[in-house]
RNA sequence: GGGCGAAUAGCUCAGCGGUUCAGAGCGCCUGCCUUACACGCAGGAUGUCGGGGGUUCGAAUCCCUCUUCGCCCA
């Protein structure tokens, strides 16, 4: 697949292939598995990040792309600092997703998972997740994802699932679980319980309807409703005891219309008179808030709906077995017919939906298993404030913070067939009837040696998620694994999912090992379309991931995640245009690829070492200016990228490496030493060896973002062999000998002059092939020493003949193009007939209305008493500096126009 | 209703405790197939930094307020 390593290379980079099988001998080579398991001694702590295990059904999207690039670039840059890193791959039964996707499959064949039975459709589930499960992990590997596969879990396997028995058993015994009648979240499509986080809150437009109840003693109270159709199981109504219009009907008796119950009126606090009429209906078997009001009035909860949301045999006749919103329909009628509808706003309230399916959720009284959560949540709390745990970025840990102050109960029972099941016991035994939690199976009761069956239920998803960051390393054994690499460091995830998991791991942490799971939590934005729309399957707007990397390389989609992401922003990207937004990452590939082809055809054989005690070191009076320059901005950027990757910055980091790579090192190192590589000018073997570096410490500076491409030369540089790996190369480190001010200041003056006779150039419409000649008066040191050293490479870039250095007089007259430098250096250009002089006065005149309009500003700010006396002395030395190089600038300005004659 | 965040070039965003900060990439305009790269090279245009007020010698940057948009929790 991969081309011989000295074959030459292509004009261009094509990812094709090669990516694939560089990732194969990564793979086969176990770089990816922790540095200690590969007989490598490791630096300082070990790095350890636990992947977002991905449903076990899920097809790569860009949310997974997205996430696991992040992942990757962290995980690469620590493991090439030499820590001991481990990314811990797996997946997640996900229990309603996955049991919703075998159901459909079902369907298709007219059947549902009741006429198969419990065993049969487990059986069939196992066998599409064999079938099918292992297809994200394959996707993942495209991506470049260098994780432990060795290590990767399924949370059903056998170990984790004894992880999971042991902490339900451990928190039921301690109290902290429990089986309770409480209003829960149903989904009437998934037939099952949701927690709180699982019902998602969604603005709808509603309706508030006020219904006329009749009081027995006569005349009636309004009620206010979203809902009518569960006025059938209301069992009373409530109003404030102090709300001066109802107090007087405390205790008064209402005649429930279409029922024909008698139901009391009570007094609450908790009742809201500012909402609707002030008077509210309880239906305690369907509200949170009736069903609380009611326990404290000892009122009864009547059930009125079915599984599947119909009216239920509690109710008269007529409504059974409607489905709830034909029921609304037919009961908001009824009132009307009998003149108790009073009237119906509009009203915009949020509706909670079933976060699988959409469906909205019936708040229902229901049997359910619970985790108590405020003992758990006080130690999880407490860790974040005393500032163990960071959120990146930080305004996240508020909504932590806020979600545990008022954290719930959570639901953990769900009505499925896919998942944990509940390891509770209950004995069928008369005058028994014990409820056992118990670690082992059970087949009969340890209390009475009676039958018993098991709970039906199985636990929720993230029961088994929360515990990931111990289970997957083999808890509740004592492994190595677990001595080594608990607790973890960074997790990176989306913020939707920081309730759902997040918390509830620092939760289980705590609670099981007595230690955080992770000391930073970094939560990324989403992947939207360009109308910011998020993308989704039913939309239509997703990318495809692997569609993106068989047109542009894996190293493309990577770099346009990277440098597209900023902490904590969302990522917006084109469905329509993948070219706009994945091109880049293609083209800078391109461009690394294109140097690295340059220096290795140019020259041959080791490069001669830039330190160390060799024989033939380059001595440091070898180093040309150029060669200087280069060093200390590729030292410059090592810091720079250092210091962004440490600090989640990654886009800055391969910001940095970009403009190293592109601007300085191609569009002006290269360019200045073709010379010297062709053997035009001496100093060939120094400048292929100081670019031969610099380009080696740059691709290992990007390896973290652009592994394939990065791998792919760094293999073919002198010195390495297809058996060397960039991935577990030495991270670049600061380098003291490399800091050169003069070196960047003067190199610095030398592109500006360059710069400056190239815009000159340009604007007369000069021919890009011809030759012209130039003056300049150099104002400062800098330009002084590079007209000494460089002025061989000035004039060939650009394009100029002959070059003096002479006073402002040298070229005078009419026909030259002029510019002058930040330090006052006068340029000439004289072009001839090119030069028209009316448009020359006019340009100088321009440029200098902008600086005389920056120098009286700067003037005055320097006659400002209160600037000079209040501001740090160093500001106001810049300053007056600025000011003198602005005057020297316009007074050079001011002379050229007087030279050319311009008028007045 | 409570909490949090955002508004900077046509687009996506930097600008991280005030004084070379008005930037990057893409897009756009002009000219070039200069033997590493047209997935390229050189040059260029574009913003009263959402409105208003305040603090300060000095504010995209800090404070207040308004407007618009987003997220989380009720």
């Amino acid at each position: 697949m991969t081309p011989p390593p000295d074959a030459p290379l292509a004009p261009q980079y094509d990812p094709t292939g090669l990516e694939e099988e560089l990732y194969k001998q990564w793979e086969r080579r176990g770089l990816f598995e922790p540095a200690s398991d590969r007989g490598v001694t490791p630096r300082g702590r070990s790095y350890v990040v636990m992947m977002p295990p991905p449903n076990v059904t899920a097809q790569l999207h860009m949310g997974h792309g997205l996430n696991n690039t992040i992942q990757d670039v962290l995980v690469r840059f620590e493991r090439m600092r030499g820590r001991d890193t481990l990314w811990l791959p797996g997946t997640d039964h996900a229990g309603i997703a996955t049991q919703n996707v075998v159901e459909r499959l079902l369907a298709k064949e007219g059947k549902t998972r009741f006429d198969l039975g419990r065993d049969e459709f487990e059986r069939r589930v196992w066998a599409y997740v064999k079938e099918t499960g292992a297809a994200i992990l394959e996707q993942l590997r495209a991506l470049g994802s260098s994780c432990d596969w060795h290590r990767a879990y399924f949370t059903l396997d056998a170990d984790l699932s004894t992880a999971v028995r042991e902490v339900f058993v451990t928190l039921y015994e301690k109290g902290l679980v429990y089986r309770g009648k409480y209003i829960i979240n149903w989904c009437p499509r998934c037939l099952t319980a949701l927690s709180n986080e699982e019902a998602e809150k969604e603005e709808t437009d509603g309706k508030l309807w006020h219904l006329r109840y009749p009081l027995a003693a006569g005349g009636h109270l309004v009620v206010a409703t979203t809902r009518p159709e569960t006025m059938l199981g209301d069992t009373g109504v409530a109003v404030h005891p102090k709300d001066p219009r109802y107090r007087k009907l405390i205790g008064q008796t209402i005649h429930l219309p279409l029922v024909g119950r008698d139901i009391p009126v009570v007094g609450d606090e908790a009742v809201d008179s500012a909402f609707g009429s002030g008077a509210v209906k309880l239906t305690p078997a369907h509200d949170p808030l009736d069903f609380e009001i009611a326990q404290r009035h000892q009122l009864p909860a009547i059930d009125v709906m079915t599984d599947d949301a119909r009216m239920s045999d509690a109710v008269p006749e007529r409504f059974r077995g409607l489905d709830r919103f034909e029921a609304r329909k037919r009961v908001v009628a009824e009132f009307e017919a009998l003149g108790l509808l009073d009237k119906i706003e509009n009203h915009r309230h949020a509706v909670g939906h079933c976060y699988r399916c959409e469906t909205v959720v019936e708040p229902r009284l229901s049997d359910q298993w619970f985790v108590k959560m405020k003992p758990l949540a006080g130690p999880a709390l407490r860790e974040y404030r005393e500032g163990r745990i960071r959120f990146i970025p930080e305004h996240r840990g508020a909504e932590y913070a806020q979600w545990m102050e008022n954290v719930r109960d959570w639901c953990i029972s769900r009505q499925l067939w896919w998942g944990h099941r509940i390891p509770v016991w209950y004995c069928g035994a008369e005058g028994c009837k014990a409820v056992t939690a118990s670690r082992a199976d059970l087949t009969e009761c340890p209390k009475c040696g009676g039958a018993v069956a098991q709970d039906d239920d199985v636990l929720d998803t993230w029961f088994s998620s929360q515990l990931v960051p111990f289970s997957s390393l083999g808890w509740p054994e004592k492994t190595d694994d677990l001595a080594r690499f608990y607790p973890g460091d960074t997790l990176v995830t989306a913020p939707e999912i920081l309730f759902f998991w997040v918390a509830r791991m620092i939760m289980a942490g705590l609670e099981f090992m007595g230690e955080l799971p992770f000391r930073s939590v970094y939560l990324h934005g989403t992947v939207r379309d360009t109308q910011h729309r998020k993308m989704s399957k039913s939309l239509g707007n997703g990318i495809d991931p692997l569609d993106v990397i068989a047109k542009y390389g894996a190293d493309a989609l990577r770099y346009t995640v990277v440098s597209g992401l900023s902490v904590g922003t969302d990522l917006i990207l084109d469905p329509a245009d993948l070219e706009t937004s994945f091109a880049p990452g293609r083209n800078f590939a391109n461009k690394l690829w294109n140097v690295g082809r340059f220096l290795l055809s140019n020259g041959s054989g080791p490069a001669r070492p830039l330190a160390g005690n060799y024989p033939d070191v380059v001595r440091k009076d070898e180093l040309t200016l150029a060669d200087r320059w280069i060093i200390a901005r590729c030292d410059e950027t090592v810091r720079e990228a250092t210091a962004a990757y440490e600090r989640f910055r990654l886009n800055d980091a391969a910001l940095a490496v970009h403009r190293f790579l592109w601007s300085d090192l191609a569009d002006w190192y290269v360019e200045v030493i073709k010379p010297r590589l062709y053997g035009d000018q001496p100093g060939g073997d120094v400048a292929r060896a100081v670019a031969m570096q610099t380009f080696e410490v740059a691709l290992r500076l990007l390896h973290p973002v652009m592994p394939f491409v990065t791998e792919t030369l760094w293999r073919r540089l002198p010195g390495k062999t297809e058996e060397d790996s960039v991935s577990v190369a030495v991270w670049p480190g600061e380098d003291r000998r490399a800091h050169d001010a003069g070196a960047l200041k003067q190199f610095g003056a030398l592109q500006e002059l360059v710069g400056a006779i190239r815009s000159i150039r340009a604007e007369y419409g000069v021919q890009p092939g011809a030759s012209v000649r130039a003056s300049v008066a150099p104002a400062g040191e800098a330009l002084r020493v590079v007209l000494d050293k460089e002025r061989a490479t000035i004039q060939r870039l650009a394009k100029v003949s002959e070059l003096a250095q002479a006073g402002a007089s040298a070229e005078s007259g009419n026909a030259t193009a002029n510019a002058v430098l930040t330090d006052g250096t006068a340029v000439s250009v004289p072009l001839g007939d090119l030069v028209d002089v009316a448009r020359e006065c006019a340009r100088l005149q321009s440029e200098f209305d902008r600086l005389d309009g920056a120098i009286r500003s700067q003037e005055a700010k320097l006659a400002n008493e209160q600037f000079v006396s209040k501001a740090p002395p160093a500001v106001v030395t810049r300053e007056r500096e600025k000011l003198a190089a602005w005057r020297d600038q316009a007074e050079v300005l001011a002379d050229k126009r007087r030279r050319l004659g311009c008028p007045v």
